[in-house]
DNA sequence: TTCGGATAGTTGCGAGCACAACTACTTTAC
DNA sequence: GTAAAGTAGTTGTGCTCGCAACTATCCGAA
């Protein structure tokens, strides 16, 4: 079949995403760095946070994030290195680890939080206002849908 | 001063956003990948072969990718291995090396290229439809507009 | 009960990237 | 014309991550 190429509009609508994710991401990574925290490491506080008993297995958080095991395993070293994140072992299941967020680690995103959604208001929220807000959700949720239902129907 | 906190709907399409674009970018890495390319890779043989004499200067190549200098070395180094690309050095200024696409680059672009468009087709434009293409142009724009704005007003 | 298969987590390894330091060259200022 | 400052590119180093391989544990079927 003969390729049906992007017209100008798609080309710029398209390229305009991949510069701007990038950059809106290091926007971020640099307003959370003075807190000595990365983009990821906020991520895990704020999903610990919000669990019941302020911990995840592994492999419930690896998904969560998006992250290998392998990757969240090595996220965690840091994180437990800092005091943030403690491994506490299940006894129903010898082979799960849990990740508990420590007093300390909620300290730090206590701390941290405002500025990060503040830093999230300035970069996004605001330039798109109320509407475009809306919008964005809408989007990715169409993009989102249609990856997962790709996802679950190979062949 | 207190902290204005993100609405459900707001975190809603935040979080949406970011779950989406990680799934995203793999999706259109997977579709790219028979062909022995990454999304980095295939971005340069693009960028190369829109430009005036299929080549580009390394710094002019690595912003445009947003790419740091070592980065794009690195990237090139391979490139240049697999014979996509050769480096060509300035007789006017003898500090620049130029990025030159070579002919089994551009053969591997165009073999590449209606499969990658697909995929973006696929993935992006059709689930969001014309004018969520438009509006998703719109709204980086936006985003873009303001991270730029911000960027040379430092203080 | 026990053996095969699934699941949870870690480790070895290599790819990709950024930052800092460095070399080489060019431009600007005096 | 020469010294200082700026620019282009590469290299050393370290970080983050994914994949594959591995161990340990749990579950289901005979």
């Amino acid at each position: 079949m003969t390729t049906k190429w992007l017209t100008a509009a798609e080309l710029r609508s398209w390229r305009n995403y991949i510069l701007t994710t990038h950059d809106l991401d290091a926007a971020l990574e640099a307003d959370l760095a003075p807190h000595g925290l990365s983009n990821g490491d906020y991520e895990v506080l704020v999903r610990l946070s919000e669990a019941d008993q302020q911990q995840m297995r592994m492999c419930d958080l690896s998904s969560a994030l998006q992250l290998s095991p392998s990757g969240l395993t090595r996220r965690l070293d840091a994180m437990v290195r800092h005091g943030w994140v403690s491994r506490v072992s299940s006894d129903a299941d010898r082979r799960v680890m849990y990740a508990h967020l420590t007093e300390l680690g909620l300290e730090k995103l206590k701390e941290a939080a405002p500025s990060h959604v503040a830093s999230v208001r300035r970069h996004v929220l605001e330039p798109l206002g109320p509407e475009g807000v809306e919008q964005l959700g809408r989007l990715f949720g169409l993009i989102r849908q249609h990856l997962d239902h790709e996802g679950t129907t190979p062949t």
